[in-house]
Order: structure tokens, then sequence, then C-alpha cells
DNA sequence: GTCTATAGATGGATAGAC
DNA sequence: GTCTATCCATCTATAGAC
């Protein structure tokens, strides 16, 4: 969003991404009307138009902010020597991350049908950038006879799927705590690639 | 449905499930109306509320319709002796059941959040009898030291999470048929358990 | 930048004729 | 059972005052 002089247009635009993200998570995009956003905020819906264009940018604005963060921390994780080492970290950051944001993460990948063509194009090149992450470490590991796997391709959609599947059902309350998942897909995910 | 006694009545009732199937995998249940739905099927939106009660029950219907066959095919699939091959039986079932259904399955498991809280809970209880087979595959294996696995459940989720991934990317004009993505899916599940 | 007010379209669901 | 017609609520987005 263009920044504006205004008063309170600093504030706003993030308070109204942030209401996006968490009425959008809990009700779906079609679902939600731009006068529920504005009412989380605390503005009138006209407001909104001073901070986006329409409601399908705001949807985009979410989804390409939430994949550009997530590569951008992938990039500045540590990712030590050796395949199994790399796959092992990456599966922690990916539990990490994403644990700790389940509404975009929930988002991303749930409302890829509600984006105009070009946006969801757009969007798809983010996703499959963060993709090429683990299949990189996927490659590396079958090269080097590290790794007992058929197809990185696969793998790497395999091993993504399990990962993003924790945001469905994890309750910070249930019986296991986030260590302790993630300890198990550890476990889980070197084995299923034959580390 | 209640069966009635007009002339169409056999026919439109399971057309306007079909047509239901169709646009809510496409679009999302909260961005179809029910103008389109009855458009699909060739008759007038009145005419819709003479087969569902309403949009809710439409949907209700469609993910209770597709969890019970999920189940009753399931339960007639082969399940050989032994944690391994009952463990390969389930998973290539589950993947051929649902690469025939794509609409159904995307339906069942992205539109949850649109149920009543009601309707939720009883889907739930499907989806969560389905899970149960696989669990106590795991159990068993786990149980006769045929699997290195700490625990059932989150192994249930995992696998679980991992094959209803196929579904988002699956094409059948894609680089690998279903046979093959079959065959990696069950060599990564088979080792993922440490079997 | 935010407000009020409203345009203009579309939504789910129903009534009553046939 | 299906049709036409319609009620009434709600939606996105805009216009113009402050």
């Amino acid at each position: 969003m263009a920044r504006t002089s205004g008063s309170h247009a600093a504030k706003t635009a993030p308070r109204i991404r942030a209401a996006a993200i968490r009425l959008f998570a809990r009700h779906g995009y079609a679902a939600v009307s731009m006068r529920q956003i504005a009412g989380e905020v605390g503005v009138q819906v006209g407001a909104l138009y001073n901070h986006t264009a329409d409601k399908q940018s705001l949807l985009l604005e979410l989804m390409e902010g939430h994949l550009t963060d997530l590569l951008a921390a992938c990039d500045r994780a540590d990712s030590p020597d050796g395949p199994v080492a790399a796959l092992e970290a990456f599966v922690r950051f990916h539990i990490r991350y994403h644990a700790e944001r389940p509404d975009e993460v929930f988002i991303a990948y749930m409302e890829l049908r509600n984006l105009t063509p070009e946006n969801f194009a757009r969007v798809q090149t983010l996703r499959r950038r963060y993709e090429d992450r683990l299949e990189s470490i996927l490659r590396a590991g079958i090269a080097a006879g590290a790794f007992r796997l058929a197809d990185a391709r696969i793998g790497t959609l395999a091993i993504i799927g399990m990962l993003t599947g924790i945001n469905t059902w994890f309750r910070a309350k249930g019986r296991l705590s986030l260590a302790d998942i993630e300890a198990i897909y550890c476990d889980m995910i070197r084995q299923s690639v034959g580390a």
C-alpha cells in the first residue's frame, strides 16, 4: 500500500491485514465481508479502500507477504552440510515457522482458488521457489547416495504435504508438544527417504 | 432426500448433488450460489428446494455421502495379514480411491469450516473412523515389532496428510502415472514407519 | 483518512400458480 | 416438481462532506 500522510495511516493498513488474516483463516475469503473486516479494525467500510484497491488485492497481498517472508526466513536459517543434516534442518525450520503463523499458512494454501488467474500464477511461483529448497536437498542426497528415494520431485511433494498437514490438527494444548511432534516427524521423514 | 412421486424426482436430486460437487470443488462453497447450481442442472432456483432443505444441508449431504462411501469401500477392500502388507494395501487403496473422486475429496477437507458446529462434528466422526483404520495397522505393526515408529496417532496423521496432498497436485497428464506415484509413495511410507 | 450514504448487484429462501 | 415472481438481507465499491 502506498504511504499516506494522514494521522492513522501507518497503523490502519497493518491492522487491516491482521484482521483479514484472522477472518479469512477462520471463515474463508468468500465468506468474509469487507464490513466484517472494517468492524474488526474499528473503522467504516469506506476507509478500507484507502489502503487496498479491492478485496482481491487484499488477499493477494496477504499471500505474497506470507510467502515472501517464508522464503526470506528460510534463506536466513542455518543449512548445515550434508544431505541428512540439511533435511533435518529444513524439517525443523518448516515446522517451527509454520506453527507460529497458522492463519497465514491456512490462507496461503486454502484460498488459492479464490485468486484471479494472474494472481494465482504469482503465488504459485513463490510457492514453487520454497519447494525447490527442499527438492535441492533431496537431489543432493540422492546424488550422494545418502538417500534411497526414487524421485526427488515426488519426494518433495510428499514431505511438504506431510508437513503442511500438521497445521490442520496441531493444538498447543494437545497430548504432545510441538517439540515432540518435531522429533517424530524428523524420524519419519529421515526414514522415508531412506537416510 | 425423501423419495418423491413426481416425474423427474428420481433424476433431479442426484444431478443437483453432482452439480454441487463440481461447483463447490471448483469455486468453493461460499462462492457458489444456488442459482449457479440450478443453472448447471437446468432447473430454476426454487426447484432445488424440493430436494434439499437449504444450502448447508446440501454441503453436509455431499460430505457425509463421500465419507460413508469411503468407509464402505475401505471395509470391502482386501486387508492382507501382517502389518507391512496391510499398510501397503491401505496406501494403494487410499491413492486409487481418492484419485477417482478428486472433487469429493477436495470438498470433504476444504469446506469443513463452512459446516455448522453440529454438522462439523458429524463429519469429523466419520473422518476419524477412516483414520482409525490406518491407526490400527500402525499400532499392530508397532506391537509386533515390525515398525520403528514412535507414535501411532502422529504417524497416522503424517501419512494421511502425505496421501491427501496428492490430490492437490496430481494431474493424469503429468510426468508420472498414478501407478508410478503409488509405487513411490508405498516405498516412502513403508520406509517412514521403519518397516 | 475517515465518515455517512448510497448505488447497483447478487445472495438465500419462499409463495403460489400450474 | 417445476415454474415465475418476489421478499429481504447483504455484498462490493464509490461519492462527496468533513
